[in-house]
DNA sequence: CTGAAAGCGCTTACAG
DNA sequence: CTGAAAGCGCTTACAG
């Protein structure tokens, strides 16, 4: 079944069976119809390594995480292999698993798999992987990554969505709004503290405590609301927390109803993530931000599309536009805006 | 950078540079390593879709999924990709969200673009995807999935499973074992079922009541812990639940420990999935059935290379081994057998 | 509007 | 042990 048997059953030349299947170059339009009729009756199928061979196109790109499949990469690698299946490209996907050995060889095979570009995604946007020297440069985006200098990085909105947190808190009257959240070495955390910061700042409000690093747990949420409910005089403790993740906020909202603290009647919680089947399952489900990562995966794949065709894309690292997701642990239905 | 340079580089042909390459052939030390030597340096990096096109292979396979990115084919992509990797095919992945047009398109983008095979997998045991009539043949194997007859296909254990961990819950002396667990049309719920009666079948025990049917979530769990711990006179009451996946474990024990009662003192509980992220985190941890999704996916895999390369494999549905992951929830640290 | 021919980068009989 | 040549399935100048 290749372009040649069509080209005998529509009794053209095979230049020409080409042509009218790929819709390149004038011709009759009776020859056109009669050899893509035969293409069909045979089952005629492209073979894309032939193709590819010629165009230096292979239709293909390559995802590589160290991300091994989780929680930030799956929401990633959906949009953006729904955007690539609607343009007719396939990924390949290749998970380096922080191994510095496989990353390279990685990257050698997506090379060799002539690969049109390569998204690189990461689960961290402060650490990055970068294509190593004895592979020709591939035309590259960067997602949920750092972003080196002239390259094209797609990540959240940290600031801005914590921002945007915190100021729900302060639309429906909290006034004193802890922030709970990872390990400080995570830019993530530090970004949203920041966010956090600035909200409460506009609001002529000042942080009622330090932001409280630990580990992006729901240890860490149950540690910290014992510690915040139960030993500072009740007028001093916090009325909203607005948590760094999901989790985080899973285990505050368990710690504080263990403690008879009412949520949100006492403390309004927002997290961080909008892990689904965490945040629906929270008591009371859980408002929290969701940094669209679906639309991430999809966006960085366009562009890279882009570049491929050879269009310019600006440089730069663009932020995600977040969403919040009102459910019940701020005690409102209120929708509050996006960015 | 193509073979041709590196033929002019060791200063031998085409032919015996690709030779000296792939290690096929007879040919002096001297020379294969003069042309190793060239190839390394000047960065040659053979391109695969030639050689796919000669060999008619392309050292590529198809992870096809209706599941999305979900959480049982996340651990079996990197199982499989990991096993892939390392014998050097690279696998595109695609999914069908359900959609039969989706479905169609991956299936013949998956032929066009040269697959070796193709590994079907999906969220249930008891649906599948089948290969349309018009795409050629493809050796293929299936795993999560139902398995045509005379197929391949790699399932998870989930009647051993259940009867292991069933088994558990007596061998810390529990006899009144309840179940609860998904929705009926599940054949994984009924299976699962099955094994928790063949355990309490062949310890001579009956039933404390018919197994729970509802949703895989928490909050059926929830819900069944109020039944199940207020209506029923007390020493009627379960000593212990077999939970039909983690999420409604998880539920059961929070709504358990809201109406005081003790997990593991009052109520042993095990669990299905071993999701780490949900088991780790309940209070007390939760013992788990593992059903070795990693391996399952490697597993298929590495059968689908054997059936590429000519290798018979029999016919027919393996099940996966599992294994028990005991945390906190039946309150012993014994260790019990896999399969 | 259509065809004959060259060529993409490789591998593999076939000779020597 | 090594090379010249054909060919994998396509596309694309180049002619006509």
């Amino acid at each position: 079944m290749t372009i040649r048997d069509v080209a005998a059953a529509a009794e053209v030349s095979v230049a020409t069976a080409s042509r009218a299947i790929n819709g390149t170059g004038r011709m009759a339009d009776e020859t056109r119809v009669r050899v893509r009729e035969a293409a069909l009756s045979i089952g005629y199928r492209p073979n894309m390594m032939a193709r590819g061979l010629v165009q230096k196109r292979s239709f293909t790109i390559g995802l590589v995480t160290n991300d091994t499949y989780g929680r930030f990469t799956l929401p990633v690698a959906a949009g953006l292999s729904q955007a690539m299946h609607d343009r007719g490209v396939s990924v390949f996907l290749a998970s380096t698993q922080d191994n510095p050995a496989l990353e390279l060889r990685t990257f050698e095979a997506m090379e060799e798999k002539c690969v049109d570009g390569l998204v690189v995604a990461n689960r961290r946007v402060d650490r990055g992987l970068t294509l190593p020297e004895t592979v020709k440069s591939i035309p590259t985006v960067y997602v949920m990554s750092a972003c080196p200098d002239g390259a094209i990085g797609f990540n959240p909105d940290d600031v801005g969505a914590a921002r945007a947190a915190t100021e729900h808190l302060l639309s429906i009257g909290r006034t004193r709004i802890a922030h709970i959240t990872g390990p400080k070495d995570f830019a993530a955390a530090r970004y949203r503290e920041e966010g956090w910061r600035a909200a409460l700042a506009e609001a002529g409000l000042s942080a009622p405590a330090p932001a409280i690093y630990g580990t992006w747990s729901e240890a860490h949420g149950w540690d910290m609301a014992q510690q915040l409910l139960t030993t500072a005089a009740p007028d001093k403790r916090p009325d909203a927390v607005f948590c760094g993740n999901d989790q985080i906020a899973r285990g505050f909202i368990d710690g504080a109803t263990r403690l008879g603290v009412g949520i949100p009647g006492d403390v309004a919680i927002v997290g961080f993530d909008n892990w689904e089947i965490f945040a629906a399952a929270t008591r009371p489900p859980l408002t929290t931000m969701d940094m669209g990562l679906l639309d991430l995966g999809r966006s960085a794949g366009l562009s890279l599309l882009d570049i491929v065709d050879g269009k310019r894309v600006e440089p730069g690292l663009r932020h995600q536009p977040y969403r919040i997701v009102i459910r019940g642990s701020c005690g409102t239905a209120k929708t509050a805006g996006t960015a």
